[in-house]
DNA sequence: AATAGTGATTAGTTTTACTCATATGAGGAG
DNA sequence: CTCCTCATATGAGTAAAACTAATCACTATT
């Protein structure tokens, strides 16, 4: 019992003719016959009674002809839809806060010029859970600042921001200049461990033997920045968070001996995972945003 | 895309593993990932991605399994009631009025002890509408008196029962027993034309060059009963209806010269119909009747 | 009686589905 | 680090299935 048989059982009651039945499916009459005595004898009784010119379903075949009319209709309306599967399946995006309100619109935007109808699930995580989530499969890919994760995984770096050391200007410190020592003893506004800019800013100051301890701690750079603008002390922001602030000289710049003054973005995507032609799409107008950053 | 295909991707999805679901279909991992492959190249899109110790469905093959699903359960419904079509179709019956009233339902009620869940379906009408339907395929048996019939069908004589020749005792007679001639000029009480006894009484009375004039035509038997108790004059009627009348005295019997005095009863099937087991059941429990009839 | 139109049958061929044997690759254990 | 286990992939060969070609048998029509 195939879906070969039923089209065939199909084109049987249609024409009411074994040969004509045959013509229209590009097979001999002959394999007609053998494939309606198969169900017969499958069924135990006969689909068909045999008239001098024509053949006439049984009541039997009439019943097996209702069920299998709607098979065969899924069957094929799947047919048709088998080639667009890429086109329905959402993509999964995850990102952290800073990519997805300064590099993501855009990116999506091209995107979606391209590629209209795939639904886009966007999740803003920390770096660590995005890693995570694409390691259960539960994501398509990782849009994260940092360092390329361990694993098994495929990263591509595909554009940069500056970050700015800075504080008010009526912050009270001695140079503007400052070594990293000096700077570890001034009060630090900073973001959460797991964080890009805070693990970066560690591994630092670890590999040089000193450590921050910041005073202030949060996850939203929105409010260091104002924390800095009360001149609680010194933070450290992508320059598409401060770089206004600064030219209106309402948080003044800072240079730290040896201190890291950039962020790389990355995308990052499971090795084992398939790249369906959407998503090499999108992977290539992450590629292209480069020119676009900031 | 055959069923074959998509019970395999089912396996496969719910064991997430090649060999495991080759080992519950009792095929080789080869066929396996031959057939999930074929499925791939014909959606264009990975439908599992193959992790290293298990594969996962992918978001378009999460997709297609959707929509197999359904179809696969339709598939297997159908294939667990195959089998049982036969149970399933209904069994179609023209009968003579005499033979519905009196036969069938001893018959019936006969075969239902063996068929009990097949619907029967009984269309009462005079033998050449039986025919004429049991020609068009609206029928599978017809259960009529007289002849049997010209044409693609077969026969079988199952019974017959007498036929007596009655008046009421004060009809005014000159003997009991009539020469054909004599019988003609009595006022005759008939059944229609195309009835069986009236098709072979005018058949008799044609070959030896006479004509029935009825004063009075009837399609239902018991008008003629009640027309001859009053005396109206002599009709022919089977046992079944007039036996207990005549027993009482409330009608007499005549004999005519050279007429027929019996209806033989016959079931006729089409030639090219296909004989179901529950219709050669049906046919054994007529065949079976003889005895039973009266 | 000849003929046209139909399905059935059977032997042979092509195609498909599957197996067998082997390659390949990722993890984990010694 | 190498070897072993546990996976899938691949390719050649085989068995099974589907199909063809040729012919038969039957019915109805001319």
């Amino acid at each position: 019992m195939t879906l070969r048989h039923f089209e065939i059982l199909r084109a049987v009651a249609e024409t009411g003719n074994f040969t004509r039945a045959a013509e229209r499916l590009y097979i001999t009459q002959s394999a007609v016959s053998h494939a309606i005595r198969e169900l017969e004898e499958r069924a135990g009784t006969a689909l068909f009674d045999r008239l001098s010119k024509s053949v006439q379903l049984t009541k039997s075949g009439r019943l097996l002809l209702e069920e299998i009319l709607p098979i065969l209709a899924s069957c094929e309306a799947l047919d048709a839809r088998i080639n667009f599967l890429e086109k329905r399946a959402p993509l999964h995006i995850v990102s952290s806060i800073t990519i997805a309100a300064f590099w993501l619109p855009k990116i999506l935007k091209a995107f979606q010029k391209d590629w209209p109808d795939i639904p886009i699930n966007v999740d803003v995580v920390s770096a660590a859970n995005a890693i995570e989530i694409l390691r259960n499969g539960k994501a398509d890919i990782a849009l994260i600042e940092g360092a390329a994760p361990q694993g098994p995984f495929i990263s591509i770096p595909f554009a940069s921001y500056p970050l700015y050391i800075v504080c008010a200007p009526d912050y009270l410190i001695t140079h503007r200049e400052l070594t990293l020592q000096e700077f570890c003893t001034e009060k630090l506004l900073l973001r959460e461990k797991g964080s890009a800019i805070r693990d970066t800013l560690d591994s630092v100051l670890y590999l040089a033997g000193h450590t921050a301890q910041p005073v202030w701690t949060s996850v939203n750079s929105l409010a260091l920045i104002e924390a800095a603008k009360a001149g609680f002390g010194i933070t450290i922001l992508p320059d598409v968070l401060v770089g206004e602030l600064l030219s209106q000289g309402k948080l003044i710049s800072l240079s730290v001996q040896d201190l890291l003054l950039k962020n790389d973005l990355i995308a990052v995507h499971h090795r084992d995972k398939y790249l369906t032609a959407p998503l090499r799409a999108l992977l290539f107008h992450i590629e292209s945003t480069q020119s676009l950053g900031p």
